[in-house]
DNA sequence: TCGAAGATTGTCT
DNA sequence: GACAATCTTCGAG
């Protein structure tokens, strides 16, 4: 079985932390049984100084767990119905974090259809921050826990070489929008979005 | 106490 | 491509 990644894994740059969290396998355990997925998306938010990142607003109730432990979950809740999956990086004080954006499937898929029944086909179950989440049956009960031990694991996984890392901009936001800080991997069909890339698309924004 | 915005998803046109 | 669903969070008053 492949190795837990410590504590030490995330207390580094946020920006490596995502691109080394790519090909990592997520491990959820549960009564109903184990799922798990292979990382191929993330995105990086940087501190209080990142627009993007709700560190932005400081300490609050919501945004303690930035400020924890590195490898520590902070799960939070949007639009009134989804859970996004972060894990928490750099020292104790340092308010940054990874969103995992997409998994590939590896273990309990039909578990996962049970989870997400929506989901008409199989690429749907996991190519998104909040169906990932709820393909895995995570929710804001495993905010704050440590990712070391269950019922939320990171194993290390296969590594991804760095000409396999696509980089763009991040998604759904609108404040620091054009800072290169999403990660995926190049040509995985569970990636949750591509880049415009229809003829009527404008030039992209990013460089 | 109130109002607006939000790291999304699914459905409809 | 547009938009509704749905509710927590946080700043303003």
């Amino acid at each position: 079985m492949a190795r837990i990644l410590q504590s030490g894994f995330y207390d580094r740059e946020t920006e490596v932390v995502a691109q080394e969290l790519l090909g990592a396998l997520l491990v959820s355990e549960s009564p109903a049984g184990r799922s798990s997925g292979m990382i191929v998306e993330t995105e990086a938010y940087l501190g209080e100084h990142d627009e993007a990142c709700h560190a932005v607003a400081g300490i609050t109730h919501r945004t303690t767990p930035l400020y924890g432990r590195p490898g520590i979950a902070y799960v939070y809740f949007i639009y009134g119905m989804h859970w996004c999956f972060n894990a928490v990086t750099r020292a104790e004080g340092l308010p940054s974090a990874v969103l995992v954006r997409a998994l590939e499937p590896v273990e309990g898929i039909a578990l996962m259809r049970l989870r997400r029944p929506r989901a008409s086909r199989d690429i749907d179950l996991t190519n998104g921050p909040g169906k990932l989440s709820a393909a895995l049956g995570i929710d804001g009960s495993m905010n704050r826990y440590p990712l070391q031990r269950r019922p939320l694991v990171i194993r290390e996984g296969e590594r991804v070489d760095a000409t396999s890392i696509e980089t763009t901009p991040r998604i759904g936001i609108t404040r620091s929008a054009d800072w290169p800080l999403r990660y995926f991997i190049r040509g995985n069909p569970y990636v949750s979005r591509f880049p415009r890339a229809r003829n009527t698309a404008p030039a992209p924004r990013y460089r």
